[in-house]
DNA sequence: CATGAATGAGTCTTCATTCAT
DNA sequence: AATGAATGAAGACTCATTCAT
């Protein structure tokens, strides 16, 4: 069963996939579509994935790895105090949503469509989501135990709602038209609030 | 034109289209699975709905109306200290929490699959979600107003990552097995999180 | 089996059949269609209808009277001259275009529309057609018996050319929009036509 | 957009709907009658036509063309005495019954199912009615204006009634078991009508 | 008798997948 | 390897017909 010869043209057909099926939903899209989307016969497509199905799952893998590769640019226990924290999370989040403004199909196909293509990569989406909260559940583990993080903290459900903010703000930059003064907005409210709460001092 | 004579069928429909909605996703159910859900004949739920888009149309109307007729029982502006707005915003959170968890379906139908039938649909739900957040922003400018919330606070932004965090436990509520003890835990995490922030005092 | 209860329920569904078949055709209306147009419920025409065929059925056998009634009215063997004969040939012209000039749909449901139902439907149709032959041939034959009409004519075929002029004329009518100053014109041309053919003397 | 790449396909799907239409009617066949009739798959017919509708235009269009060429073989003003317009009727009548008796089903095709498919084509047949009709008035009035036609002669309307008689005619040598006897006939009894009249002289 | 809610057979149409070229 | 013609399973939808009320 020969698979995959020119990587190059699998990628190709994966871009279409991208952005076709975050803008059509997964179901709606044809393998037709996205091979007219790259230019080659549709029979071709074929050569590539074993089916639809398997687009979708390569994407999601894709997909998935460009958010996680931000992610794990940083160690969860590299820092000693608040404001090196306060900076990394920034960091993150500024990563993050550069990634997020240059390909603004990327959230709605990894957060919402591939989720409903079935259950199985509805499960691997939550899988992924888990990871991530655990990812941000050490940094958060971390701190309370370095003493900068508030002692008796909730961590494993604070780290989902977190990232549920983060996630937030990254979709709401992706829709944006002009992303670019939104991102340090996104930033500062994204951090002010999960350091600071919105009590006034 | 949905003739509808008995709407205790119309909802049974509903209910059908609800839960298989949310386990099997819009795409990959048929009417005739609706119908088998039901116990009646495929042709029946067209006297019901014009088509099966017209089912996601009604569906999506039914379950936003629960969702927004919690947030609507309080009212941004009655509260006049960080007590009483603390009180409230757990009031609100064990109500939708409450509500997510008597009907696990419908934090993954409305916010996720009904989102991904139709640009209008998918138009539809950010609507509502900008409601929402218009909702959230109104309890934070009334804070902010009298004093007990943060000056300077980016109340719209803020608004949609609480009402994301929000969302978020609601989800996770649905997703558990057994979500009597998690309800009290999340309403503490979120509100801890979003009064207090994570910063060790 | 109680069949038809009341007769002027049962002739006013063949009024609607008659208009809508004429105007959707037979394949395109529904039941519900008639019954809507009558004003009952569609249930109900299966009171007085065995179904939706036999409703095409006695359709057939009222238009067809309708026609045969004005045909009958004269007799073949009545006219011992030319000038009898035309004036007779005029007569009966005259109250057919009258039949198609009040009931407008009666060509077009009759020779056109109910000719597709079916095979059997067009078989009955063939057979009218070949009385309604048989009868014009039989005042041909009384022509030629009595020496007024050119010797060895072909009675059979010649027939049939004549009635398809006289139905076309009908159908011509039927269609215009202000019948009444066609009417004289089109007697006079199918009678010197048919009379005496287009060649100049 | 139809495909059609091999167009002697899309000729045989015409074929079979020429055939099958004119023995069901368009209505009660099914798109799989026509693919079964090929021996093709019913998915088939849809690269070569974008529904069935589409079908019943393009078979329009090639049935009118078959009749409208015999028509067009020969030259309205043509002709400057009787014998040379007599002969040339006599040879269009010939050619159309070879027509059609070569193509049994295309009368009833054309001139009766095709006219119940919609409202739009049956205008498409009336136009084309007309046309003959024109046709056939311009040959009239070539006679008339040289002479060897009765002055006096109601062109537009006697030229829809002698189509109304060839066509007729068609549809009669259609019908027939063996045509052959009944083609001289059917010729001969037209043009003595259509020259002659009925009377005795 | 009349009604219209319910039914499901029947049809069109789409599209993922196969495979001969 | 690439192609796209062919296929038929699957599904939305219609409507003639039935029958409980």
């Amino acid at each position: 069963m020969a698979r995959s010869i020119d990587p190059h043209r699998r990628d190709a057909i994966l871009d279409a996939a991208h952005s076709v099926f975050a803008s059509k939903g997964y179901a709606a899209t044809g393998i037709a579509d996205l091979a007219r989307e790259v230019g080659i016969g549709h029979g071709t497509v074929y050569r590539y994935f074993e089916n639809k199905r398997a687009v979708a799952d390569a994407l999601f893998d894709r997909a998935l790895t460009r958010v996680a590769d931000v992610i794990a640019a940083e160690t969860p226990d590299g820092t000693n105090d608040l404001v090196a924290y306060r900076a990394q999370v920034q960091r993150i989040g500024h990563r993050l949503f550069e990634l997020f403004t240059e390909d603004p199909a990327l959230a709605r196909l990894l957060f919402h469509d591939l989720g409903t293509v079935d259950p199985p990569l509805r499960q691997r989406l939550a899988d992924a989501l888990d990871l991530f909260a655990d990812y941000t559940a050490a940094y958060l583990t971390n701190g309370v135990a370095k003493g900068f993080l508030r002692a008796g903290l909730d961590v494993e459900i604070t780290a989902r709602l977190i990232n549920s903010m983060i996630f937030e703000a990254a979709a709401k930059i992706s829709d944006a038209a002009d992303p670019d003064p939104l991102r340090d907005r996104l930033v500062h409210a994204v951090t002010t609030l999960m350091f600071d709460g919105v009590t006034a001092r």
